[in-house]
RNA sequence: UCCCCUGUAGCUCAGCUGGCAGAGCAAGUGGCUGUUAACCACUGGGUCCGUGGUUCAAAUCCGCGCGGGGGAGCCA
């Protein structure tokens, strides 16, 4: 395009000598400390572009299935959640409480005991499930490990559907269906910044993105799982064995290498996974899934939930749970408990997945991660 | 939190077994040009991350701290 001025007007200066953006390649090091500026460069535009209308596709997702969106709580009064470190939340004044030598008196806290961000909405959710019979719940979540890798935020999106009356093989119908609607989407719509990201940042991108939307998810018990790693145990530095936790150079041997594509691996040893996962009949093991893809890894994880109060119970009593915290969660069981599954797709590990970005800092705004807190 | 790599001009980096701080791009000035990340010439630009040490002498070697990247763990 050409123009052929007739005025110029300048609104906003930006003095060359010190603006930090030039016209040329910078690398995404860089621009992370400049998070305020890099939403004009090009990438960035385009993450943003993509960002937004991944989750106006989620959201058509489950309205086109007749889905429920739950808006779950962020502040949590209750230490049972149990999916990693919490941060803590408190108007407590924490200086002139290290002055004065005392403990803390939570009584005197805003909530009258000690709270947190929300790990996970998946317990509340499940709630409305028991209600509304199909939910989800998309929003932020707080994690405060102190984890430094391109894959973990302290602060990320997490989306969180949750179905009644289905065990494990609706919900892994359900993440498959998923994926694959969120790819489609993302190739129907977004063709411009995926051409971009195809050819700047991760060729071959497209083409891999079309090959998963016309595949078949490779399913795959634990128990098999295992074996097949076991055939090749010399190429891993951790051994396989039953009831080992799959070490990430596991999980890529059998999504990238066994079957080239997205896996579920499924029934997990009891031992691996959470108190509230649906206990199969083997007595050993659990109806977990976890969905790995290439160069993403574990990109959802999910169950079936224990819906029978005794075994739910046994089961907290063999992690070494109290039971009176989750007193409302064991109703659920006590009147008119059902069959559900359900499970959670980390929203920024989607969008590294969907444009090829390789670090997840770079897929979000402004990234929340230790020592990192910055714009 | 553990392991490895790394921190030098606005950006990307070179700088060897210690001996005067460098390049490309960017910026400024001038020139040239229907240019597509333009071209030519000149000019300016440095707390070599911080701190302690070894040494006649440290960007360079050693200790500690902080930041960045990769891997691991935790997980989504």
């Amino acid at each position: 395009m050409e123009l052929k001025a007739s005025g110029l007007q300048i609104i906003g200066e930006s003095p060359a000598e010190t603006y930090p953006l030039q016209k040329k390649a910078h690398s995404f090091e860089f621009l992370r400390e400049i998070a305020h500026l890099r939403p004009r460069t090009n990438t960035f535009g385009a993450v943003a572009r993509m960002r937004s209308q991944m989750a106006f596709a989620m959201h058509s997702f489950f309205n086109e299935r007749s889905f429920q969106y739950v808006h779950t709580p962020i502040i949590t009064a209750s230490d049972c959640e149990g999916a990693g470190e919490m941060f803590q939340v408190t108007t407590l004044d924490i200086d002139s409480l290290a002055k004065s030598g005392k403990p803390a008196d939570y009584s005197k806290d805003f909530f009258g005991k000690k709270s947190y961000l929300s790990v996970s909405g998946q317990l509340n959710v499940e709630t409305y499930c028991m209600a509304l019979g199909k939910v989800y719940t998309f929003g932020p979540t707080f994690r405060a490990e102190n984890s430094n890798t391109p894959r973990h935020l302290a602060e990320f999106w997490m989306i969180e559907p949750e179905i009644a009356f289905a065990e494990l093989p609706e919900d892994m119908a359900l993440a498959e269906d998923f994926i694959k609607y969120l790819l489609s989407w993302a190739l129907d719509t977004c063709g411009e910044d995926l051409a971009f990201f195809d050819k700047r940042v991760q060729p071959g991108l497209i083409a891999t993105l079309e090959a998963v939307r016309s595949s078949v998810f490779a399913h795959m018990t634990y128990t098999d799982a295992v074996k097949e790693l076991e055939k090749h145990a010399d190429d891993f530095e951790f051994k396989p064995y039953w009831g080992c936790d799959l070490q990430t150079e596991h999980e890529r041997y059998l999504t990238e290498i066994v079957m080239k594509g997205p896996v579920i691996v499924t029934d997990y040893p009891k031992e691996l996974k959470a108190f509230y996962m649906r206990r199969n009949d083997d007595g050993k093991t659990v109806s977990a899934m976890d969905v790995l893809v290439p160069r993403i890894g574990e990109i959802i994880g999910g169950s079936a939930r224990e819906y029978r109060l005794d075994i739910l119970e046994a089961a907290m009593a063999e992690k070494g749970l109290e039971t009176a915290p989750y007193w409302w969660y064991l109703d659920l069981r006590r009147y008119g408990s059902a069959p559900h599954a359900g499970f959670g797709l980390g929203f920024e590990r989607l969008m590294r997945y969907v444009t090829g970005m390789e670090n997840i800092r770079d897929v979000i705004p402004f990234p929340r991660a230790p020592k990192q807190a910055e714009f």
